[in-house]
DNA sequence: ATAATAGTGTCTTTCAGACAGTATAGT
DNA sequence: ACTATACTGTCTGAAAGACACTATTAT
């Protein structure tokens, strides 16, 4: 009769053949844009950070950063340590996203990769993610969905979304087309996501920066993530103009003031010398009802 | 100049070490209890289904069912193969829950788990899963916070909630402690899950159960999801007891019926013998408007 | 004065919550 | 007749959406 003790003696890892596993993270933050017109406020871009692969496979792709899990590290560790060593973030909101294991991911060998998601506060982090010496920049993002296609069938029906995915740094674009394919049948509806067609990203990244999108455009409505992205203080109208890139559509100014008043408090500062009206600066209400998965 | 073709050829998967991966899927159910009054409707109990270990680590502890991934098979193509074997269930709803991987979860070696969350008809399925033979079990499901600390930090708050989740077959009774742990500090909020007490189950699979359970909870609210639990042809009540029973709470008639609507479509049949009032039954509407994520 | 943003008031429609009432089978 | 469920109507108050209006700064 065999304790627990000796199982464990005896058990050799080895006698399976095991994947690999890598833990990647997505940053996803929102800059000011350049601005000529004194008196306009800047325009507000929605960002995602890469990193150029200096080394096979996909060399000279761009991909989310991350890396191979060392065996004695906890996966949001890790997803930690790296965002550390390659950009010098820390403390920072990070979330589980989704893991990526299909067979053939990766021409190595089988490697499943735990995918985190990040969000930071532009201001904080902005010079030095950009910088040049580590291969890694911010990407513009652009994402649409440019067409519908619904068939009936009998009992249900299969529907495919087609989403463009535009990330744009200076003269480089990356394009890539993905679809979403709902199929109902019965009470069953499975939705299952594919890149159709990509450029210069490495991998199968394109998905999880546009399953990241759409996780992110849905948590903003009944979450206080947003706060992740904003600087210690803000005016209401910043925080707005950051709903509108994420979700990338226009608000009504006094609705939104309603929507997000238990969120903030205000401040007794001002912003100034903006060629316009002074704006109230807010902070986030760290006291309100949270809502959180 | 090495081309990728040539790194690939001489890639050795083996130079660093790897973690095994598994895939456990969590199956939840909602299940009529018997009934002793002729009149009165059976009422439904919500349940999820565990299997008992015949090895180590952790003989005869209960545990979500799952197992290790075959090299060649994506991770949801395991999931519904570990499925199909041990349950003989599929086609079914399936999705990503989360990705546990904590440095010694596993006593053996480190072990990573994707684990899924499934949720099957009773009608369909309650005999085979309850299959003695297999030693996979139904159990009923009793989750509730039962107590909330809140501390206040400068510039913040820690807040525990615990967690009581008790699993019931017949004479067995699996009780699990759990900590929520929020930490707001800024703009900041983490939140950790954690076991503080568990008796009978595997691993950290209390952890998920808990999860999927707070998952379901959710999603019911602003998807379809509820219909993977029912039959193709329910009443109203039945539907409105799926819900009580998942979110434990009471809900009223009239307004639960003005809120699935359009979910739902009538049919020409009504149940009978019940000893009272028959009742019109009703298929998922599968034309509605879908909210997916 | 002007251009731009800051900020508020209010109407309407929609939806969630609460409650009370009527209807109808099986014994 | 009685019991238990089936089903509907309507009131209230909160929230979402739309729009119009006033206020205030730097140049």
């Amino acid at each position: 009769m065999d304790s627990e003790q000796t199982f464990l003696k005896n058990y050799d890892p080895s006698k399976y053949d095991r994947p690999s596993v890598t833990v990647d993270t997505l940053v996803y933050t929102v800059i000011n844009k350049e601005n000529s017109n004194y008196r306009k406020l800047p325009e507000k871009v929605f960002k995602v950070l890469l990193i150029k692969r200096k080394k096979h496979p996909f060399k000279d792709y761009w991909a989310i950063p991350g890396g191979f899990i060392y065996m004695d590290e906890n996966l949001e560790d890790a997803a930690r340590r790296e965002l550390k060593e390659e950009t010098n973030i820390e403390d920072i909101y990070l979330e589980q996203l989704y893991t990526y294991g299909d067979v053939g991911r990766d021409p190595r060998t089988r490697v499943i990769s735990c995918c985190y998601m990040s969000l930071i506060d532009s201001m904080q982090f902005e010079v030095k993610a950009s910088d040049d010496a580590k291969d890694a920049k911010w990407f513009e993002i652009k994402y649409k969905l440019i067409d519908e296609e619904k068939k009936k069938k009998d009992n249900g029906y299969r529907k495919k979304k087609i989403y463009q995915l535009n990330l744009v740094c200076e003269e480089i674009v990356l394009e890539t087309t993905l679809h979403v394919m709902i199929e109902a049948h019965g009470r069953n509806t499975s939705v299952k996501r594919k890149i159709v067609s990509t450029h210069l990203i490495a991998f199968d990244h394109a998905l999880a920066i546009s399953y990241g999108i759409e996780r992110l455009r849905n948590k903003i409505e009944y979450t206080d993530i947003v706060f992740n992205l904003m600087p210690e203080e803000f005016t209401l109208t910043e925080l707005q103009q950051v709903y509108e890139v994420i979700l990338d559509k226009k608000l009504l100014k006094a609705n939104f003031r309603r929507k997000v008043s238990d969120m903030v408090i205000e401040t007794n500062a001002y912003t100034k010398d903006k060629g316009h009206r002074p704006s109230k600066l807010y902070r986030f209400n760290p006291n309100r009802k949270e809502k959180l998965i």
